[in-house]
DNA sequence: CTTACTTAGTGTCAAATTAACACTAACTTG
DNA sequence: CAAGTTAGTGTTAATTTGACACTAAGTAAG
């Protein structure tokens, strides 16, 4: 192959969004049922993803792709890394979209990779016509999914992880008031390893983004924990490990 | 536009690499001399990058780019981000390559940035005929680069500031024998601050990949200071921030 | 050869942080 | 009203951190 021939074909370049949701039964992730699945015994995902189009950027292209699908704005986006394997474009060929638009089938396929975080309480595939195709899926029962998503969940979980060890972006995941029984499970989860409820509390319940509410939990079959809030506002952004446990 | 229209165009996919190097001097970044300048007056620079090609993966991409300018194998790398705001291509245009390869003279270029990190003893521009071009550049005085260069240089320096705090990368900026002085003169270069030399001295030493040679340093006009080793086999790449100085 | 200069190398103590640990309180359900 | 469940709370020992100043070993300059 001649370098000017190894040139000369432009790749795709997409977007695919892990998008994390969490509730009382753990960490989901949002996937697609599939509509042209490879094998045909029980159900193909795939993560949320678009081609880029020509007047948007990249953060442009994923707010597109979740604001499509979850009829959601501003939710809390991080790009984490690009995936670039020649031999992804064999398999992302057979997308629909993809066969549809392009020039030249071809072309690879280079993405881009952003997890985002959402209340699930915000976004119930079900309710929504649009998003009818849209999954919570417990992050630990994940099957195989097309093409290399399954790495791309997994690069993504590992940037969630170092993203909540330094930044207090776990809120983006709870409801508005939440209990601090629900913010140490949510680290637990995420981090893959217990806490010390009293350390845990000692310890965030002395930074200052963390509002004390005079409310209290209702409806529950014990002691009802108090609610808090995320105060935005009151944090600084100064770099220093947020969570170090263990 | 069309949703036809603006999906019908495939962006150049390039890699940029941001390479870090260390000496008396301080931290450096190799710059490529343009060759045609946007204003004539003082040079103009950019950071190496090239179009990725058909058959490799962005790491392969980064890898050549190094290869070619350096000669060097085996270099430390890490992706960092991607770039892909549709104005970077009315810069990137211009680029001697790209207007020779490309099909396409409207599509933009989305960039993916890794940063590496060389011992400036093993690479000297000057002497490599094929890399007259490169320059070492003090990371304080870097001008106004082309493209968006300046901002990939940023992030790129975020990037290694974290990966420093977090792993035991900075040796592959040192000689192979180095001082414990000069160690503490790489983290507070790149951290930005001081650092207490008991206390600096007593934390990594303390670190099993460190590794004391019976030898000391020779021809310099002070106490010979003993010298050390990384010790790779020696670390075991459990995660636990490893400098929180301050 | 003596002095000046430069960087190497070393220890202690107080303060802050962390880890480990167990019981009572408040509510619902049966 | 008993059983079940989660909330909420404090102390202590061990570890880590931050602050701090002097002597040692070499070269260079006079």
């Amino acid at each position: 192959m001649s370098e000017n021939q190894s040139l000369s074909l432009n790749p795709n370049v997409s977007v695919d969004c892990v998008v994390f949701g969490f509730d009382l039964s753990g960490l989901k992730v949002l996937l697609i049922e599939r509509e042209n699945p490879d094998n045909t015994d029980g159900k193909n995902y795939q993560l949320p993803g678009d081609l880029i189009r020509n007047d948007e950027n990249l953060d442009e292209a994923a707010k597109r792709i979740l604001k499509e699908l979850t009829a959601l704005d501003n939710l809390f986006l991080s790009q984490f890394a690009a995936f670039g394997d020649p031999s992804r474009v064999k398999r992302e060929n057979d997308l629909e979209w993809l066969r549809s638009v392009r020039k030249d089938p071809e072309a690879r396929v280079v993405t881009v990779g952003y997890f985002s975080l959402i209340k699930p309480e915000n976004f119930k595939p079900a309710a929504n016509s649009f998003a009818r195709k849209a999954e919570w899926m417990s992050i630990d029962i994940v099957p195989e999914l097309a093409f290399d998503h399954n790495l791309i969940l997994q690069n993504g979980m590992e940037a969630l992880k170092l993203k909540m060890r330094t930044e207090p972006v776990g809120f983006e995941l709870l409801p508005e008031k939440f209990t601090l029984g629900q913010l140490q499970n949510l680290y637990e989860t995420v981090m893959g390893f217990e806490i010390d409820k009293r350390n845990f509390r000692r310890k965030i319940t002395g930074m200052d983004f963390l509002k004390a509410l005079d409310e209290k939990q209702q409806g529950v079959a014990h002691k009802p924990a108090r609610l808090y809030e995320f105060n935005q506002s009151a944090y600084n952004h100064s770099f220093s490990p947020m969570f170090d446990f263990q």
